[in-house]
DNA sequence: CCTATAGCCTGACGGC
DNA sequence: TGCCGTCAGGCTATAG
């Protein structure tokens, strides 16, 4: 489930691999697919066939790569729940579910691939201009959204901690595994309405946020690596909670699951 | 303004 | 064995 932490990884896989080469052929698996909704293959093929990567960037769950040489086109990925990078050179390596298939002059390839096609693959002018566009909210990792910029979006809603962290439009980055293992760190109860934290909670679940996106990008978002005291690896029906032992609790927020300790994150009237 | 729900998509898993 | 429902969670759209 490629979150914050996941994409930020994928773009340092890309940055450190797939730079500086020319594309040679252009290959994509099924012609209908949602994930190219936005962007036809052929445009795809326009835009990217004799160019390389020349640079990457991220805000939220968005990956963007920008080509040489410099044009209005910039190559923008979302992972949806399943998605991928591979950067490989023999064909024998390629992956299962491959979507989108880039051969560079060198003989190695990059491939986007997804199980399920939640994604999108598509040709963007700008990312800034994207992003503004799609209204996402600010990325949940810059040094630009930092703790004023995190009350201005908390801003006296009546909405639920973890329905706010979920909404794109009001964060970007944040999916539902980092969304509970912020909200555990904190102990704030996933249905614990914004507005009803003190100035002290928000901070704290500010200082949560940042720490936790730290430490997963840095562990490459590879939940093996975590900190023992990290929920994340238990989040699965009995699963317990790793600081107290207890039985993990699991409510329904926003149709999805979230799992929480029931001693250290007390549900608030 | 808020929440819940269905639907897109595919595979794993449990029950019968 | 094999069919069926449910769940997983990325998102949007729609209804209440």
């Amino acid at each position: 489930m490629p979150e914050l932490p996941d994409v930020e990884t994928l773009r340092r896989y890309l940055e450190a691999t797939a730079l500086h080469q020319t594309i040679a052929e252009v290959e994509v698996d099924e012609e209908e697919d949602q994930l190219f909704e936005h962007t036809s293959v052929e445009e795809l093929r326009r835009v990217l066939l004799g160019a390389a990567f020349d640079g990457t960037g991220r805000h939220g769950k968005y990956l963007f790569v920008t080509l040489e040489p410099a044009e209005e086109a910039v190559l923008a990925l979302h992972f949806g729940m399943t998605g991928g990078l591979s950067y490989f050179e023999d064909a024998e390596q390629m992956p299962a579910y491959s979507r989108l298939i880039i051969r560079f002059q060198n003989g190695y390839h990059l491939v986007y691939h997804s199980m399920r096609k939640l994604g999108e693959v598509r040709i963007v002018d700008d990312a800034d201009r994207f992003v503004e566009k799609e209204r996402l909210g600010p990325d949940a990792l810059s040094p630009a959204f930092d703790l004023e910029a995190f009350e201005d979006v908390i801003d006296d809603r009546a909405v639920m901690a973890k329905a706010l962290f979920l909404d794109q439009h009001s964060i970007a980055g944040l999916g539902n595994v980092y969304a509970d293992e912020i909200l555990f760190q904190s102990g704030v109860h996933p249905r614990t309405k914004v507005d009803r934290l003190s100035d002290e909670e928000v901070e704290h679940v500010f200082d949560a946020m940042k720490q936790v996106l730290r430490t997963a990008t840095e562990h490459g978002a590879r939940p093996d690596r975590y900190p023992s005291s990290f929920i994340t690896p238990h989040r699965h029906p009995d699963g317990h909670c790793p600081r107290c032992g207890a039985e993990l609790a699991r409510v329904k927020v926003s149709s999805r699951s979230s799992y929480y300790c029931p001693n250290r994150q007390g549900e608030r009237a």
